[in-house]
DNA sequence: AAAATATTGTTAAATTTTTCACAGTAAATG
DNA sequence: CATTTACTGTGAAAAATTTAACAATATTTT
């Protein structure tokens, strides 16, 4: 008999959570070489070995029978399933510059933090404009792409065909021009305001404000401590 | 009959997942104001009404019977069960002055950008010290509170009793800068660095890097796409 | 080459989380 | 003041997620 290679029974994607869990493994494995076992990752991971294996299982991968995982393989196998705009893995020539196209809005002094090329590079993600509101902000920043008064968002989002936003205005403006980003047809904020947007479900939204960031850990660190399960 | 208000059949605390989702409701709450209803906060915030209802009984109030809820009452509510440091609540002066207390790992451009203190002002967290492997930066920035080179964060954090860390430097010391945080017995680290920290079970960890939640926010829309459910 | 070991893939059970359904109640209405 | 309306609180049902159990199978050891 053949290898056994194509018995995939699991057809249907992978969860939400799941999906959440693989991106991360696949970030983790693209540090890693030559073979891992569902133990190995649990322990540098923290997930249960078998919610691991269910994980991969969801993907349709099976090529670690008795054996545990090729690095490459898996991780290969695992960004083709998420999709991502560029793989995070060295070998995917498979999508050649298929990149998701991104602005910053809010240049404070987080948002010009973020107007730092490096930190994008090689993520899929690119970056094309930056916006504010005041634009003495636009006029003396610098940056490898051109920054825009706000008043221009949607001419700019529409013209370049930006499809996702990093937030990160004053918590006064934050609604206001994430209402802008809505009717520019955005259709992801990674919000960076302690704002909790009001936002229509077709927009999705992840927040990483520091003091809401810092909140939460804090609520998950005193359920730990009481022995609950951590997220 | 009195009011019925002491008919608390709930006595467990809320799940890890109605925790978060009231800390939120807590920040859409502190700014608004007179009464609403499960409904609409559904609206405001994107969550079932029934959901909405089920966190709040969790918390054991039920003050909101057939007219909805007081927000100010109800926020009170909130911030007393999740015993955060310093309530959201204006009314809170329950705990005085009850900080937790934090540090900044890393002083390139995004862990500069925190430096601002007014991020953290009424946040009930403090940041107290910022470190850096780098002499060079820790002796240009300027700060409220002191900077340190890395080589003194195990003595510092346990002088100034620091519990949280926002790790934002280099990719590369990333996970050796978060050793040395576990090592001077740090609870939890607010992560923007693009590495998956491997850390021991007790020490918990929120990501926030920019890459990472771009990609999770991708995963997010494209599940909503095909009409599945959105965390 | 047989036995022992290590490890996956998978089905079923357990657990957790969300939703539903509706009785009960305060306020508003006619 | 009876009736309607708009809500909540709650216990049970449904759905989603995680864990456990184990048969199957490569690899290693003796």
């Amino acid at each position: 008999m053949k290898h056994t290679t194509l018995n995939h029974s699991k057809v249907s994607s992978p969860s939400n959570p799941s999906k959440k869990r693989l991106l991360l493994l696949a970030q983790v494995l693209s540090k890693m070489t030559g073979r891992v076992t569902s133990r190995s990752l649990s322990e540098r991971i923290g997930w249960k070995d078998t919610l691991i294996r269910y994980d991969i299982a969801s993907i349709g991968f099976n090529e670690g029978v008795s054996n545990g995982y090729d690095v490459r393989t898996l991780l290969d196998a695992i960004c083709k399933a998420l999709d991502l705009p560029e793989s995070i893995s060295p070998s995917s020539v498979s999508s050649d510059h298929n990149y998701e196209i991104c602005c910053i809005v809010g240049l404070g002094r987080l948002g010009a933090a973020l107007l730092d090329e490096g930190i994008f590079s090689e993520s899929g993600f690119k970056i094309v404009a930056g916006f504010d509101p005041n634009v003495n902000r636009t006029e003396i920043l610098r940056s490898t792409f051109p920054l825009y008064p706000a008043s221009r968002m949607q001419a700019i989002i529409a013209q370049e065909k930006i499809r996702w936003a990093l937030l990160a205005s004053k918590n006064a403006d934050a609604q206001m021009l994430a209402n802008r980003l809505v009717e520019s047809g955005i259709r992801g904020i990674v919000n960076y305001t302690d704002v909790t947007l009001a936002l229509p479900k077709s927009v999705q939204v992840k927040n990483a404000s520091p003091v809401t960031m810092l909140r939460m850990l804090f609520l998950q660190a005193e359920s730990e401590q009481k022995g609950e399960k951590l997220s």
